[in-house]
DNA sequence: CTAGGTTTCCTACAACCGTTAGGCAATTCG
DNA sequence: CGAATTGCCTAACGGTTGTAGGAAACCTAG
């Protein structure tokens, strides 16, 4: 039934490559046409809009860092784990600076109008999302954390590993020694001893 | 000589208003000029287009931003000092997001073309972003922290406060218990308690 | 008070992007 | 082979960036 052609993975798989090429602001419906060999208006065959197309590469690509986070932390626990998980994420963001930029640049949006309907590819952001936040809660467990304290660990796990591969990628490490190569096995020595910490000790 | 009017100083401070109201995205030559009442066209005699604007926002918000922390910091030393910098620089990005938004979202040019020319807005942005790096130099070093070890203390806290501002505003820890507010002063805890470790502990 | 120069702002225009509407052609199924 | 389905197209509209050139307002000098 009908001919084929393009479809909406294949254009949302086109389009995380394109922001690994140009940008995550080179994301948008002429760029991506023309990338494809066809003409704009053929991509709303296969998309709403240009925040739907935003928005569905910010599921894609969180589906992907979770999908390599996953497998990274197959095996191992504690120490290990921590820094199979966060080297995952890491060398996901170095070898592909437009797609991470795609998992942070998204906002959610205000959820305005409770009678508007929430479009697929915000509902597949927000899974994928919770899919990541459980992978984080997986390390962090393997601290052997107590519960209390699961969502504070989670938050300064991921607050750290986040901000040190943003602030990386934005350059703000290039210009002083030692090289940013170097200090990211530190960050991780800290932040394994906090872990531990808020594992053994009482926290007030 | 001349008549008065707008100046590139008002435009780039509504320009930042801009930013707080409708969010970096919208800081774009068409909407601020409707904003400030006049036509499109106008504003090219203050900027130079859409990228020198939103350049010399960054620049313009990270001198605010540098003002904030250095009158926070101005007394106290160790612990004190960091939660004084640390609630600045968060409160500065809650008050007005648009404008913390600025701050991060900016890349720095490729520095592609040796022979093109340097906007005023660019080397504006990078000295203002090198004022913001001293500020948080001054607060490591009032840890007493050894010299070797500055440069990854700056990076270790940078990291952290930006990582969970930034989460924290893309609205990451909202749906969790307990509250963002409740597990801010534990991560600045955790820092104090790590920063402490990089001054006295011999590190390999 | 008038003339010049300077600066601000405007209209007009070209190019590009997002988006909608409607039509042609290719493919597949009965 | 015919018909439904589907993919892509052209045409067109509104909005945005950016350029060119002109008109009005203001300050200063004579």
């Amino acid at each position: 039934m009908g001919r084929p052609g393009l479809n909406r993975s294949a254009v949302i798989a086109a389009a995380a490559d394109l922001a690994d090429e140009l940008g995550f602001d080179a994301v948008t419906i002429s760029v991506l046409a023309r990338h494809l060999g066809v003409r704009s208006p053929t991509l709303y065959s296969h998309i709403s809009g240009a925040t739907d197309l935003r928005t569905a590469v910010t599921a894609y690509v969180l589906d992907e860092l979770a999908d390599a986070t996953s497998t990274a932390i197959a095996a191992g626990e504690g120490r290990d784990l921590l820094v199979a998980y966060a080297d995952a994420i890491r060398d996901f963001a170095r070898r592909s600076s437009g797609r991470y930029d795609a998992t942070t640049r998204q906002r959610v949006p205000p959820a305005s109008d409770p009678a508007a309907e929430i479009p697929d590819s915000v509902t597949a952001a927000i899974t994928a999302g919770r899919r990541n936040a459980d992978l984080a809660l997986t390390v962090v467990r393997s601290y052997g954390i107590p519960e209390t304290n699961e969502t504070y660990a989670v938050r300064l796990m991921s607050s750290l590993i986040h901000g040190y591969i943003t602030l990386e990628l934005a350059g703000t490490f290039a210009h002083s020694d030692p090289p940013s190569e170097t200090t990211w096995p530190e960050v991780l020595d800290d932040l394994d001893r906090t872990l531990t910490l808020i594992a053994t000790a009482e926290r007030h």
